[in-house]
DNA sequence: GGGGGCGATACCGTACGGGTATCGTCCCCC
DNA sequence: GGGGGACGATACCCGTACGGTATCGCCCCC
């Protein structure tokens, strides 16, 4: 006898139909069906009464949903008051700025199912530019970070998300822009923007093409577009985004994909990072 | 936030001991560390101070504790009410008696478990002789059974527990006892025991090694031994059990094994049944 | 400095809870 | 009376999450 099943047992109780009570519990019948059926061995009581006509709780049901009513009440107050003796709680999350992640739930969305979850805590999303890619997870400026690979993982634990091709943004005048596809041999002898000194080396070696190149000093996504309309440089960019006017992308083979991760301190004492990292996955799972 | 988790955390919380608790728990340490790291993260707030000197409940902790016995109090008291509500419920439970089954937990632990979890309900066992392997369950004489196939199934559910190898049972001093095996073929010109007119036919077939013969009629397995012991009859027996004074058992081949088996009417309504089904289940499985 | 206690981590197997597809049954209506 | 629709049950599949064992890391203490 789980809160959870008591919580299916409720809706199908107040429905009196297990397809709409499936419905509203956002399941599918049989699933329901055969929950409220083990419940039904576990209490060791019918607590419905299926005939054709439909559906109607026995005398035991009926004590059951009192008493569900009752307990599903009270674990949401316990649930409030332990939030409420944890004192304010705060979690800081970083998100890789500007451009961020198209194809995900976005920032807002998730920030939003965790506030419905901790309506207590404090949530603080912090962007950050292209410089620091952990979003300050190793500073102890953010606690969680919703980011982009690769960079230094020693001392983070990680969970991939998605992984997405990535293709070099040209200029749509660019002779190679015509080309289906590019090897980074290929744009051996361009300049590459590079990112200011001090950002992690693994970061700034693989959105330069594999190495470090001479070419104008970027931070924002907004920025490497400028430098490669205005002057001769190509970059790294993901592939599917529309690359804004005059520009082009042509996807890089040879290369590994980049990877969408959540990235946190092991051993991470906030036990809402945990409840953060859990969302996301599930959101980007869905 | 489970009922079942709660049931951790307080264990936890009363010991202040991760491993002492998961040993009062029936459970390893680590799946109960990884429970309480959930649920911290599930109400967002940390529940345990993990010291090198020792496990200490937090403010937040505290205020949990007392909230979860009191739901988990309160659960128990549902079960109960629920249970009181349902009226008089009872569970009629037939076994092959006399030999039952040797290898399988026992019909009175069984009966035990069951009685601890639905301490409300009547529990009848109805032992039954080697005349009906349903024990009634097709006349409604019971409703669930604990007994051995082959038999016939129309109607019923059936769950496999377990399968024993078969033997030929013969008097010690019978020429075929000092065999290593012996298949139905050797034994043809012998006289089988048989049992009662209207006794199941699948049952009849398989017991009296393949088709029905001529041969003393037997109701119990002491009337097999007897019958074996006193005139040149043969008969069938499990192999692993001690056959009895004067008697051998001779390992059979070419037969399918026989399969102890949980078998109730398909559709019951009575939701004990699938209550005691699991439980004997679980304790053929563990 | 080494050993022991203890919680955390890693990894694996199983079972349960979710899904889709289909059935059986009853009702209703043409 | 037969066909179709509504609805709960069943069958089957798959992923997750919860159990387990083995091992680590850390601190304490002898």
């Amino acid at each position: 006898m789980e809160l959870r099943t008591l919580r299916y047992f409720v809706a199908v109780a107040e429905e009196l139909h297990f397809g709409r009570a499936a419905a509203r519990l956002h399941m599918s019948q049989p699933p329901l069906s055969r929950a409220i059926r083990r419940l039904e061995s576990d209490v060791g009581a019918s607590l419905f009464d299926r005939s054709p006509a439909g559906v109607a709780l026995t005398p035991a049901g009926a004590v059951l949903l009192d008493e569900a009513r009752d307990l599903l009440d009270r674990a949401d107050r316990a649930r409030a008051r332990v939030a409420a003796a944890a004192g304010a709680a705060t979690l800081t999350v970083g998100i890789l700025g500007d451009e961020g992640d198209g194809g995900g739930p976005g920032a807002a969305a998730l920030a939003g199912t965790f506030r419905r979850r901790h309506p207590h805590a404090e949530v603080r999303v912090r962007d950050a530019d292209l410089t620091d890619p952990t979003c300050g997870l190793h500073a102890g400026a953010v606690d969680v970070a919703l980011t982009r690979g690769p960079f230094d993982e020693t001392g983070l634990s990680v969970r991939a998300l998605r992984t997405d091709p990535v293709g070099a943004l040209l200029r749509a005048d660019d002779p190679l822009a015509r080309h289906g596809s590019l090897r980074p041999a290929d744009l051996a002898d361009r300049r590459w923007f590079r990112f200011p000194v001090g950002t992690d080396p693994l970061w700034q070696a693989y959105w330069s093409g594999g190495e470090l190149r001479e070419g104008p000093m970027v931070r924002a996504v907004r920025e490497c577009r400028q430098a490669v309309l205005w002057n001769g440089t190509v970059g790294m960019t993901l592939l599917g985004h529309e690359p804004g006017e005059g520009l082009v992308v042509v996807p890089l083979t040879g290369l590994p994909p980049s990877r969408v991760v959540v990235a946190w301190r092991t051993g991470e004492a906030n036990p809402l990072v945990r409840s953060f990292v859990r969302i996301v996955v599930a959101a980007y799972r869905g």
